[in-house]
DNA sequence: GCGAGCATTCGACTAAAGTCGTAGACGCGA
DNA sequence: TCGCGTCTACGACTTTAGTCGAATGCTCGC
């Protein structure tokens, strides 16, 4: 059997240090790699055959969770594993209840890395509590309910709304994307509908609690 | 001498609470109350003796550490205590970090809350590390100079930022203030000014850093 | 093949956001 | 009392955001 893996990093290093933490465990892998949201998407567009996504919680536009909850809503087939420097228990919990189906500490040894990367590439399921995750489910309903939105994305509106989320305006995401002004704002009208926001500002607000301490999620905003 | 104490919490049962836990400890209190953001400003403003506020982290509109931010920042003679539900190490770093005075437990005794409350009335300082906050200063920058942003808001702008951060569009600011569209566009025009903000999203996405896990901040979004 | 449904794209139009200049009210120091 | 600065407020104007309808292409099932 031959593995592809995707690794999502941000930071060329980092990316060939798992490779290199990988390379013993996981013989008959090949790994593709991806340093932003947008080249995490053109991979998956272009490469049909990958069979497990390494995806850094902190990539550039801070919303990691966003893309967490987006790859498990529409490629629910897809395994993620989360890769993040911070692995308090809190974070750990909030991609467990994402669907990732394992969490890599970076300041784990190549060897741990590389035993919890062979499980899930032969199938095995993870176990929470050994990951130091105390499941408290009704504090991460707002978040998977939040994560269903996000999952009815298509892949070029997750890509605007990746944009929204750094604070950009329609000009902008139009000439980043190579589209025109029009067609992002009618991906935005899109978007809108989809997550249940009135405006952008309230898009972003939405997008906020997916990074909030789950202690601080209030409940939704009144729509008036 | 006679102290007047602001209580200001969205809970009227709580507020009656905590005047009866501070009963007994401050005999010599006289207590005023409010409920909301605005009605806070507008006690601030007609009352010009309050010797202490004792703030809920969480009022509606969730944004509690900016409340906190603006009020040390513009009065900083004015001593605010925190009052939160929630009271992890990291939430007490962050108030004391923006100038809290203290922090009190919405789960301590009456007899702990009516000491503190005292000490604070009394002038003496607060010590951090008795109330369980390890002060890492490289974390709370961001913080900080985000603070300083906040501070330079006046009161009015306040209130139209307060609305900012709960989605509003200026339509509905301008009814709830009762002035015209035209005016809170003004004040939001200034508003961005004093944060650096290009737009309105960017500045929720700034005012979003201030309830951030602070292991999630990141460095400032690019401006183009 | 062929129509249904969806993603993507765009132009035209309306609504909202943001800028600029201006004016009155207020406090404060010369 | 007279500036001087600041807060607040507003109208006119430009820019940005958002909606609607429509065209293209693509997949999937019949």
């Amino acid at each position: 059997m031959n593995y592809q893996v995707l690794i999502v990093d941000d930071h060329p290093l980092f990316r060939a240090a798992l490779k290199g933490a990988l390379a013993s465990a996981c013989t008959d892998c090949e790994f593709l790699e991806a340093d932003s949201v947008p080249s995490l998407f053109d991979a998956l567009e272009h490469q049909q055959n990958i069979d497990l996504v390494l995806l850094d919680l902190n990539l550039p536009g801070a919303h990691g969770f966003c893309v967490l909850a987006h790859l498990r809503g529409s490629r629910p087939e897809l395994p993620v594993m989360v890769v993040s420097a911070t692995d308090d228990p809190r974070t750990v919990r909030h991609a467990l209840a994402l669907g990732a189906q394992g969490f890599l500490s970076k300041s784990a040894d190549a060897a741990t890395i590389g035993r919890d990367v062979g499980a899930v590439l032969r199938g095995e399921p993870v176990s929470a509590t050994a990951l130091g995750a105390s499941l408290e489910p009704e504090a991460d309903e707002a978040m998977l309910d939040l994560a269903q939105r996000l999952a009815q994305l298509t892949a070029q509106q997750f890509r605007v709304f990746g944009m929204l989320c750094l604070g950009r305006v329609n000009k902008n995401i139009a000439y980043e994307l190579e589209i025109t002004e029009a067609t992002v704002k009618a991906h935005m009208t899109s978007i809108l509908r989809k997550l249940g926001a009135a405006n952008r500002t309230q898009a972003v607000l939405l997008a906020g609690r997916l990074v909030l301490d789950p202690q601080q999620i209030r409940p939704p905003p009144e729509e008036d």
